[in-house]
DNA sequence: CTGAAAGCGCTTACAG
DNA sequence: CTGAAAGCGCTTACAG
C-alpha cells in the first residue's frame, strides 16, 4: 500500500509532535522517562502515521503477510477442513498461516503484533470484551469463523446459513412423510446451534407439525450426545420417526443408538446430520446431511483477514455462505406402523 | 546461542577480510561491482561469522523460532492429530508453527529461510534427492513424520513401531481362534504399510497359519479401499474370518462391506484397524485397533526440529514411538461354521 | 573494482 | 522530563 510514499521515520513524528527525535525514540521503546501527555501525543501520531519500528518492518512484507489462526479444543474434522480452506487461500494469495491454540496470556495481542502477525482468525474460540479491547488497542484485525456469539459490529465474522440449513433438513424429512421429527443439537448457547434449531422449528410450524415437549434437546457437538440423546428421544412415549442432528458426529451417534436397540436406519428411523465432513460419507448408512462449505468459509475468512490487514474496508462485518442439503441413505419415509411407546 | 557474543557487524567482516565496510555491504546486497575473488572471500567470511542482514534478524529471535509444517493432500484425522501434537509442543517451547501444503517451487527452500523458518517438518510428503539437496544447501533442517521411504541418514524422521503393531493386531486375532486372517493395506510402496504387513506375516508364520494367495491386498488408506477390498476378500473361495486393515478408514469400509452382505461384525467377521483416530471410537461397532501415538509423534518431531534448528546434534536420525493394541468391539472368536464359498 | 566520505535512521549517556 | 550530541550499523554517490 502507499507504494511511492517514503516510510514514516522518527524524525517525521518528532517534527509533527514538536519534540526531539530522542523523545520519540523513547516513546517507541517504552522508556519510562517521558511525560504522560507527551507520550500520549507522540503515540497518537505514531499510530496515525503508521510508524513501524525497524525490528517489525518484516511485518510489512506485503508479499507474504502472516495470519494467525487460533483454534480451541481439538482439530476435529470440522476445524481441519476449514483450516484446509484457509491454507489453500493463503497459498494462492502468498500469505503464511501460523496455527496455535487460543491463549489469552497477558499481552497476547501485542505479542502477536511483535511476532509479525497481520491478523487473527479464530475458529471456535471465545472472546470476551476484554480480549476484544486488547485486540483493538493492538490494531490487529480479527475474523471469527462460525461465531459463537451474535454478530457484534466490532468483530468480523464468517459463517454459514444455519437457519436455512435447518429449514432444508427438516423440510426434507417432512416431505418424506415424517411428522414426528426431533432436533438433537449442540450447546444451547452457540449461535449456530440456535439458528439450526430455529430453522427446524420454522419448518415444523410451516408444515403444520407439532413439536412435542422433549423433542428439542441441546447437548455437545459429540458422538456421545448422539448416543445418549437419541436414547432419551427413543424412550419418549411418542418417539420420533426422524431425528435432525446438530452435526454429523451427533448423527453418527444417533445411528449407533438406533442400532443398539434394533432399529434400522433409515427404515425405522431417519437421521439427518449437519456439516458434511468426511464422516458423513463413511457413516453406515451414508448420511443425509446439510453441507457447510467449510473450505470456502476458511477461504473467505482468510481473504477478509488479508483485506483488513491491508487497511481496506470490508463491505459487511458478517458474511454467510450457503448451506446445501445432501441426500444420501440415512433418510426414508417413516415406517407404516411407527414404533410404539418406547 | 552464543549468549554474550555481540552480533557480527559488517565492520567485523571488513576487518577480517581486509576490505572496507562499503565493499562488504555491496557483497551482502548482491551489487555487481565487486571483483569475483573479493566477493568469494567476503562471502566465505560472512558465512563463517554467521552474519545476518538486518532484514532477516527477526529470523534469529531465539525465543520464538518458527517451524514450517508441510503436508500433502488433505488434513485427514491422522494428519490433524499429529498437527495437534506439534502445536502443543510448540506452544510449550515457545515456538511458532506455520502450516502449508508441500510445494516445491523454484527456490522454495531459500524462500523458507528468508521468511524466517528455522526448520521444516514434513507430514506424508514426498522428497526427491533434488529437494533434499536444495534443503541441504539452504541449511534448513528437515524432520519427516511417518516417512514414506526407508530411513536415509540425511533425513531425520519420526515414526511408530508399525511392525510391532502389525504383529500385535494379528496375534490378537490368532489368539481369538482365527486362522483365516487377511491383510487389507495401503500403498504397497509406503514403508509404514510394508512394516504393518510384515508384522502380520510374521505373526501368521509364528502362529502356524497359512497366508493363502489373495489374502494380502494393497490399496489406498481410504474408506473406498476398505469397501472394495473387503468385497474382493469375501468373494474368495475361502474367505477370511478376520481382516486386519492398514488403517481405521479402511477398517470402517470393511465393516460397511460386511454389513452390505449381511455379515455381522464381530460375530461373522472380525476387523482390526490401525491408528486409533477418533473414527475408531465412533465406528459401529467401536473398532479394535492399533493405536499410534500421533500427538506424541508430532511432539517428538517438533522437539527434534527445534534442536536441529539450534544447531544441536540429535542422537539418532530416526526414532519410533510404541504402538499399542486397543481392544474394542469389532473382534471376537470366529464363527463355528465359517461362511462358506463366498 | 575499491573505498573515503556523506548521510540515514535510530539509540543512549548525560547535562540541564 | 527533555533534547543536543555522540555514536552505531548500514548504504550509496562518486572520485580515483
Amino acid at each position: 500500500m502507499r507504494p511511492s510514499a517514503r516510510r514514516t521515520t522518527l524524525a517525521d513524528i518528532a517534527q509533527a509532535a514538536g519534540v526531539s527525535v530522542a523523545t520519540v525514540s523513547k516513546v517507541v521503546n517504552g522508556r519510562g522517562d517521558v511525560a504522560p501527555r507527551t507520550r500520549a501525543r507522540v503515540q497518537e501520531l505514531l499510530h496515525h502515521h503508521d510508524y513501524l519500528a525497524p525490528v517489525f518492518r518484516h511485518t510489512e512484507s506485503v508479499e507474504s503477510p502472516t495470519i494467525e489462526v487460533q483454534f480451541k479444543g481439538g482439530l476435529k474434522s470440522y476445524v481441519a477442513e476449514t483450516l484446509e480452506g484457509i491454507v489453500d487461500a493463503a497459498s494462492e494469495l502468498g500469505a503464511s498461516v501460523v496455527i496455535s491454540k487460543a491463549s489469552h496470556a497477558p499481552h497476547w495481542a501485542r505479542d502477536l503484533v511483535s511476532a509479525g502477525r497481520r491478523a487473527v482468525i479464530a475458529v471456535t474460540s471465545v472472546y470476551t470484551a476484554a480480549h476484544l479491547n486488547e485486540l483493538a488497542r493492538s490494531g490487529l484485525p480479527l475474523v471469527v469463523l462460525d461465531p459463537l456469539h451474535l454478530p457484534d459490529s466490532r468483530v468480523n465474522s464468517v459463517g454459514a446459513t444455519n437457519f436455512a440449513g435447518g429449514l432444508a433438513a427438516t423440510q426434507h424429512l417432512l416431505s418424506l412423510g415424517h411428522r414426528r421429527v426431533a432436533y438433537l443439537g449442540g450447546p444451547a448457547m452457540a449461535v449456530c446451534n440456535q439458528a439450526r434449531m430455529h430453522g427446524y422449528r420454522a419448518a415444523m410450524e410451516a408444515g403444520g407439525a407439532q413439536v412435542p415437549e422433549g423433542y428439542v434437546r441441546p447437548g455437545e457437538f459429540t458422538h456421545e450426545t448422539g448416543l445418549l440423546g437419541a436414547a432419551a428421544l427413543l424412550d419418549l412415549q411418542e418417539p420420533p420417526t426422524a431425528i435432525f442432528a446438530g452435526n454429523d458426529e451427533i448423527a453418527v451417534g444417533v445411528i449407533e443408538a438406533a442400532r443398539n436397540r434394533g432399529l434400522r436406519v433409515p427404515e425405522d428411523l431417519s437421521v439427518v446430520g449437519f456439516d458434511d465432513t468426511s464422516l458423513a460419507q463413511m457413516s453406515s448408512p451414508p448420511l443425509t446431511t446439510v453441507r457447510q462449505p467449510l473450505r470456502e468459509m476458511g477461504g473467505a475468512a482468510l481473504r477478509t483477514a488479508l483485506r483488513l490487514a491491508n487497511g481496506e474496508k470490508v463491505e459487511s462485518h458478517h458474511i454467510e455462505l450457503a448451506t446445501e442439503l445432501v441426500v444420501r441413505a440415512s433418510t426414508a419415509p417413516p415406517p407404516e406402523e411407527p414404533p410404539e411407546h418406547g
